[in-house]
DNA sequence: CTTACGTGACTTTTT
DNA sequence: GTCACGTAAG
């Protein structure tokens, strides 16, 4: 294999195949390149097999295209084996084989988000009797937490004087039941019950130890307890762990991430070697001095700087502006000059920002342009009430035992089993320790229910065991299409949408999920109800409907998102706003994690972002919650070096802003009233 | 079953 | 200022 266009560090992690490896991978150092070279590697001169082969990644997009450029680069069938995945996509193939052995179903559903908080919504009203509510959604997140740093509902020790603490303790253990109950994991499940099973059951530790002879880990900084854990059992048995990140693009501590994974590698695994890949093939002279000027003051870190072989380019520029519509002005106003300067097309522009509500005066600005743009991020697809109302009934088709969703669509459409007649059937299961669809099947034994009532359960029943029936004999897309039109979908939408307009949008959702499904039917070579759902639940869908980031990337449109949202991402002119303390570092990171250094890696990650042109931007006044605020201008502009920064005012011309229009007002007002003669 | 109002949050969200 | 959610009333 021929690694001659390699630089010396990549070759050499490339090579380096035989033991645990480190590899600090600079932003923009080419690393998908090494892993992807690396793998090759393996197959073709060291004749490592491919099922011995494990590559994990943070998503599916990243496993995607490390996949297809592996394959570009050896014969397809010595490719076959191997597995590139996510982490939780790996983890749902280990249980799929083994999860009967943790007393589960192989049909297991897995709960995103917003089955988790439904359930715990139900469960804290259970549990506290009206007297104080509590929020679902901190609670999930402390379960959450909980469930990333393995802790088993057992275990978990209220801490003193933390009332939520408290509750957890309460809710965790029952929620876990519940999921048990129901035949279902969540996300964190996938990653904790995967690490117990691999733990207490020494066969099956075994299996994978023996299959996967090389490991490869990407964006490893991310990492968190539990997935750590997973990775150390794996290991074990070969001990060819490569794990490959940068500590400075660390971003995710919040979410469990724990930087000390990469920055202890080297004390877990005794003799690790280490490679630096410090060459940047993206960015200008400028902008890598501006960066490591700013990681630099980071304590927690591993030495390293960016350097690139190429020139230093344009100076970086900041402009301080009056306020947000000043700023969003500025920023479109230099898109629309620089793009024309140095012909480039929209696609070519970010405008990046800490938080999302920033998003909305660019937005309006560049509408009022008339500049196309994409906002990445917001509510995703299949977070639609209608999408997960569809994908409820294909859940519960699956596993009848799933009673978040079961519950769902008991009366979605409607089909006269209200509220009152759910809560005596949920009761009559409660009592008598029923699973709910065992309680519907013969509902005639709970009290009080209507004869009306009991034969929509009737028919209810009846359309879910036929359609259980032919989602296993007959094509998929054409049985989904079959089951909506059955169900009425559209009527209801009809009916429930306020306006029309919207009504259309979700017949159109609804109608997505179908296509998706026949998509997925074509590509795969032995389709299943199931494996749609697991490729849905893990959100690794794929076009169409393509409404993701990679799709919104491809249009020619000024591109808007978060810091978090950029990271792997590049683009010739970057416009990082919000260069203010409180934003950028946030103030919540200021007062309640003192976790200043995470903010100043988003900022690295922001900056590294460019390729050619980079410009920050900040205000002296902005509006926070309607009211008009004074800024300081962030900590984090200070730390970059004065030779690459040009410092100077927002520019843009004032169009109509609405201090003008509150101008012309009074002046409006007081000429009338001196007409009036007061 | 829908609609209206009140309350409270308001950082980031790879699966 | 805005949005989302939950509860109470219609």
């Amino acid at each position: 294999m021929n690694l001659s266009s390699l630089n010396d560090q990549q070759r050499a992690a490339v090579r380096h195949t035989e033991g645990p490896l480190l590899l600090l991978a600079g932003a923009g150092s080419g690393k998908t390149r090494v892993i992807t070279s690396r793998i090759a590697y393996l197959l073709k001169n060291r004749g490592v097999t491919s099922e011995a082969i494990l590559a994990v990644t943070f998503t599916n997009k990243a496993a995607r295209e490390m996949r297809e450029r592996v394959e570009s680069m050896v014969d397809r069938r010595q490719a076959k084996g191997m597995v590139i995945s996510t982490f939780h996509a790996l983890c749902v193939r280990i249980l799929k084989e083994d999860i009967e052995q943790l007393g589960y179903k192989k049909n297991f559903s897995i709960y995103g988000g917003a089955d988790q908080l439904r359930l715990i919504r139900d469960l804290l009203q259970e549990i506290n009797t009206g007297l104080r509510k509590y929020d679902a959604d901190r609670v999930l997140y402390l379960i959450s937490d909980a469930k990333n740093r393995l802790i088993a509902p057992d275990t978990f020790q209220p801490r003193h004087g933390d009332e939520y603490s408290g509750v957890v303790a309460a809710i965790y253990p029952r929620y876990q039941r519940a999921l048990k109950a129901f035949n279902a994991v969540d996300f964190d499940d996938l990653i904790m019950l995967t690490v117990r099973l691999l733990q207490d059951k020494p066969a099956v530790l075994e299996k994978y130890q023996q299959r996967f002879r090389y490991l490869m880990v990407d964006e490893y900084q991310d990492t968190n307890a539990a997935q750590y854990r997973l990775l150390r059992l794996l290991a074990r048995g070969h001990n060819n762990l490569c794990v490959v990140g940068d500590d400075d693009q660390s971003i995710y501590g919040w979410r469990g991430a724990d930087l000390g994974n990469i920055l202890d590698f080297e004390k877990d695994f005794p003799g690790t070697m280490v490679i630096r890949l410090e060459q940047n093939y993206r960015s200008t002279g400028n902008i890598l001095a501006a960066a490591n000027a700013v990681i630099r003051n980071n304590r927690k870190r591993k030495a390293k700087a960016l350097w690139t072989a190429g020139g230093p380019g344009d100076m970086i520029d900041y402009l301080l502006c009056d306020d947000d519509e000043d700023e969003a002005r500025t920023v479109v106003e230099r898109i629309m000059a620089e793009k024309f300067r140095a012909s480039l097309n929209y696609r070519d522009f970010a405008i990046l920002f800490r938080t999302n509500v920033q998003s909305r005066a660019f937005e309006e600005q560049l509408r009022y342009q008339n500049v196309p743009y994409v906002l990445i991020g917001g509510q995703q697809f299949f977070d639609r009430k209608e999408v997960k109302d569809v994908l409820a009934y294909f859940r519960v088709l699956l596993n009848p035992r799933d009673e978040v969703n079961l519950l769902r669509i008991l009366n979605t459409p409607r089909r006269g089993i209200g509220d009152t007649s759910a809560d005596r059937l949920i009761r009559f299961s409660a009592e008598h320790e029923l699973p709910m669809w065992q309680v519907l099947q013969d509902a005639a034994q709970v009290d009080g229910l209507g004869e009306k009532t009991l034969e929509a359960i009737g028919r209810f029943v009846q359309l879910m065991d036929s359609y259980r029936r032919r989602f296993r004999v007959g094509r998929l897309s054409e049985t989904g299409r079959e089951l909506l039109e059955e169900l009425r979908f559209e009527d209801d939408l009809l009916r429930t949408a306020q306006d029309p307009e919207r009504a259309r949008r979700r017949m159109a959702n609804v109608a997505e999920v179908v296509n998706a499904m026949a998509s997925y039917e074509q590509r795969e070579a032995q389709p299943t109800l199931e494996g749609f759902l697991e490729k849905v639940s893990l959100l690794d869908r794929d076009e169409p409907p393509r409404q993701d980031k990679d799709a919104k990337l491809q249009r020619d449109a000024v591109v808007l998102m978060s810091l978090h949202a950029s990271k792997g991402l590049e683009f010739p002119c970057v416009f990082l706003v919000g260069m203010e303390e409180d934003l950028l570092p946030h103030k919540k990171s200021v007062e309640e994690s003192f976790d200043i250094e995470e903010e100043r890696r988003l900022c690295y990650v922001g900056i590294t972002r460019a390729q050619q042109k980079l410009s920050l931007l900040g205000t002296s006044r902005r509006k926070k919650y309607g009211v008009m605020q004074t800024r300081a201008a962030s900590r984090f502009l200070e730390e970059i070096p004065g030779e690459v920064l040009r410092r100077s005012i927002g520019d843009a011309p004032s169009t109509s802003t609405e201090e003008e229009k509150d101008q012309l007002a009074r002046t409006a007002f007081a000429n009338i009233k001196s007409m009036l003669g007061d």
